[in-house]
DNA sequence: GTGAAAGCGCTAACAC
DNA sequence: GTGTTAGCGCTTTCAC
């Protein structure tokens, strides 16, 4: 029994006032009588009445709501970005709107396109891992509909963003696998033309010349985040020749594909080969053995991406090219030389 | 520059043409002239013109917008179920706004509201843990407003819901334990007031007494889901006296708990004790051992919720009383005996 | 303190 | 084939 929405007016109507007055006695306009108030409240609370944030919205031009576009649900990290992005959104009163791109560049156009249209007030925004082109991005700015990059950013001016210092997380970390003692250092690598793949195998290459280490090409290997490419890159390595001593890899779930290859090929981690993530997905510390990696605050950067957005809806901050850089944290486990 | 937002009024002035042609235009709309369709085309194309999805909702009084209430994103489970929903959402062109009640019945009521006034055409559900009454769903049903339970379904009349045969699928797998000789199997259980704990429970409880095996209250532990309540509950059972040959858990994390406490206590899994799971969360072949564990198709629950979520939108159901229930796999990997 | 009226941007029934 | 008009449910001047 779907009882015929109750809206102001049907109020209005019973209590022998006008629709303003109903709206006014609603929220806590003060130029309403307590006694109006009184009947108002009492009449809506007994008949459910329910605004209507649609009319609301229409007629504010605010629709109260942030356009969220992540790669992939699937993937843990940005699955905890969005519960901190939905749970602070909440508590500015705002509404999310979620979408995939399940890492096509197209898919992701087209969910812009569609946040465009439902009026977000912003948008949150982590590039697919095949998005080479950026005009989506710029119409959006365009528009001047605020937008907040979230760790795979892209090295674009004027675009806010919350990301960490990757190029200085992964120098730290190689720097440790130096210190414990390897020097021959392989890198899985990710989609090369994500900055963050870059800052990383940035951070990588200075860390080896820091060390006095030659740079060899043939020990980096290009994967895509996944498992399996981790695993295959690693597997690659292992064939002819000596192993590497250790394994950096860009990301967490390409470091647990290499560690499968390395064990399945008879090495033991990390007495013979060390192994270093990128992330500190919950995985981490549950594989065997616990993975060494470099703690991103996957939570803490989607609760900041929803405050640097707020700032920018409500005009707060002077400049546009505002880059939060949150603090990492590594993480040493077994998976490396102690 | 906020191109002072392009309506179909502004096209209709340029055009001086009238706005309900310029709308008709838009569409496919038979009844305009290949030229003025043409024009207005061309000029919306050029003006970079994007409907008003907000007015067209207020007009037509459909949100195409799907609510989704989930405990939790940390829970890999939801997540998957997410992609599944918001993928699935996005074919029949609806959009989700997606909500974590963080396993608080208020926060989960609270946002039940927000969604109504969101006038979401219908709503996808997973109860907290701690949801013990139904007023807020009844509510939204009383509404009119289509809902579905999915995983975590509560036992009520006419609540059409996806989930797998929780029953069924444990006693299999406890079945299973016996048959690699396990007779003294504990069970790790979570809140009981969820009806899928209560399921796995009597599956357990039957898959002994058809193996002619006593029940033994003492050989269940309760705990919450999390990997350290599994953890606890594990240890609980190892300090004086004989350990159980096995442990069930109510879910994958609470399995992983478990294994450290068995591993911390010198016990070798599987030799000395089993393990079995349920849900087969991705980290579960990466444990070590592997996590032997019921594979719940947690994408295709999502995307199962939508559809019936869709056909009750559509009114396309006789009924409100449908219950799907999917299929599991028994996946036995090497945390338990061959 | 309250009401009348306009309007947010769109669609659609009804004229012509 | 196109224009006029009304209206979705709400907020908000502007009168009184």
């Amino acid at each position: 029994m779907p009882e015929g929405n109750i809206t102001i007016l049907e109020i209005a109507r019973i209590l022998d006032i006008s629709k303003s007055t109903v709206s006014r006695a609603l929220k806590d306009s003060h130029d309403v009588s307590p006694a109006t108030r009184h009947r108002v409240m009492e009449l809506a609370n007994q008949l459910g009445y329910r605004p209507n944030l649609i009319a609301r919205q229409l007629k504010e031009r605010k629709s109260r709501t942030l356009g969220v576009v992540i790669p992939s649900f699937m993937i843990p990290f940005y699955s905890m970005a969005i519960s901190g992005i939905q749970n602070r959104a909440a508590e500015m009163g705002y509404s999310i709107i979620t979408c995939q791109s399940n890492e096509s560049e197209r898919t992701e156009e087209k969910y812009l396109e569609i946040l465009i249209s439902s009026q977000v007030e912003g948008i949150i925004l982590s590039v697919s891992k095949t998005t080479g082109k950026h005009d989506h991005i710029e119409r959006v700015k365009k528009l001047g509909i605020p937008l907040v990059l979230f760790n795979r950013v892209i090295p674009v001016e004027g675009i806010p963003s919350v990301s960490v210092d990757d190029y200085q997380a992964a120098k730290d970390i190689v720097h440790y696998l130096v210190q414990t003692g390897c020097r021959d250092i392989a890198f899985l690598s990710g989609p090369t033309n994500l900055l963050l793949c870059q800052d990383r195998e940035r951070g990588y290459k200075d860390a080896l010349r820091e060390a006095g280490i030659a740079f060899d090409s043939q020990r980096v290997v290009q994967g895509d985040f996944s498992l399996e490419s981790g695993f295959r890159g690693a597997l690659s390595l292992l064939g002819g020749g000596a192993p590497p001593e250790a394994y950096f890899c860009v990301c967490d779930s390409m470091a647990f594909g290499a560690m499968l290859a390395i064990k399945q090929k008879g090495f033991r981690i990390p007495e013979d080969i060390s192994v270093a993530g990128f992330t500190n997905e919950p995985i981490a510390q549950l594989v065997d053995p616990p993975l060494t990696t470099v703690a991103q605050p996957a939570f803490e950067i989607g609760s900041t991406a929803v405050d640097l957005l707020m700032s920018l809806i409500r005009k707060e901050s002077g400049s546009n090219e505002i880059r939060k850089v949150l603090q990492t944290r590594m993480i040493v486990r077994e998976s490396t030389r102690g």
